[in-house]
DNA sequence: CCTTGACCTTCCAGTAGGTGGAAGCCCTAA
DNA sequence: TTAGGGCTTCCACCTACTGGAAGGTCAAGG
């Protein structure tokens, strides 16, 4: 497989699937022209990172599941480590980004957003009146 | 005001300083002998790129808020505007960090995490057994 | 007067995870 | 044979900083 189809198969831009190969993700046979030739597994592979990327894994994350992956005497146990360290950043993300809305939103339900200069916005963000 | 008191006062590292008038965010005076010297106008301009910084606002948010706070004739709208086109960016990756937070406790519930090597999550990341 | 240590300066490089673009092969079909 | 599309590599750029090296400056203590 060329990397257009597996691109087409796996969802990723081509420019990633290179980037992936550059830092060790994926290895790729070559064919006599130089092309990338990809076997099943490689697709497979690549399959398997854009889902975990898309769950929001690091590539370090990314690497460390495709290991455990590969490894078929792993402990599962590793693989919920990883998973739960990864849930507790999401969850400590998502609490930041409610306050920052809660702010944010009662912001500009006060500001008039009218012709007038007076804001409340730009009150709080220089938290004196200017 | 030399760099140490302004990163004092308004919380940002002296390097932060330092990028944020590379960027030309701030333009603080020079002493005789080279060094920055903060006016109280700077200071403030500083604590104000905090505060929006703090909030998520781009730095290209900011320099237009800052721009905005500088004139005296802006109006709110304005100000508001770049407010609630913020905030929906929020609403959106609360949004989409919901849904993987969803999809992930999901997973590490159904993990055992035990010392086998059968694994539900790496089921789902690879998307077929393995 | 000299040293010490804290502070300041600039400049270069690196972070994460790619993306854009240029220059140049390769392959197929008309 | 030529046109097009796909493939290759390489280099630069993105955000918003951060780390570190090499060196100038300043105030206090001996």
């Amino acid at each position: 497989m060329n990397i257009g189809e597996v691109s087409d198969k796996s969802g990723l831009p081509p420019k990633t699937i290179r980037y992936y190969e550059d830092i060790g993700l994926v290895k790729p046979l070559r064919g006599p022209n130089g092309y990338r030739s990809f076997r099943e597994s490689d697709m497979h592979k690549l399959a398997f990172l854009g889902r975990s990327r898309a769950l929001g894994f690091t590539i370090e994350d990314c690497r460390n599941l495709l290991a455990l992956w590969d490894d078929q005497d792993r402990a599962s146990a590793d693989v919920r480590a990883i998973a739960r360290e990864h849930l507790e950043q999401i969850e400590s993300k998502i609490a930041d980004l409610n306050s920052i809305r809660a702010t944010l939103s009662h912001l500009v339900r006060e500001c008039a957003g009218d012709h007038r200069p007076d804001c409340p916005i730009l009150k709080k963000l220089g938290n004196f009146s200017k």
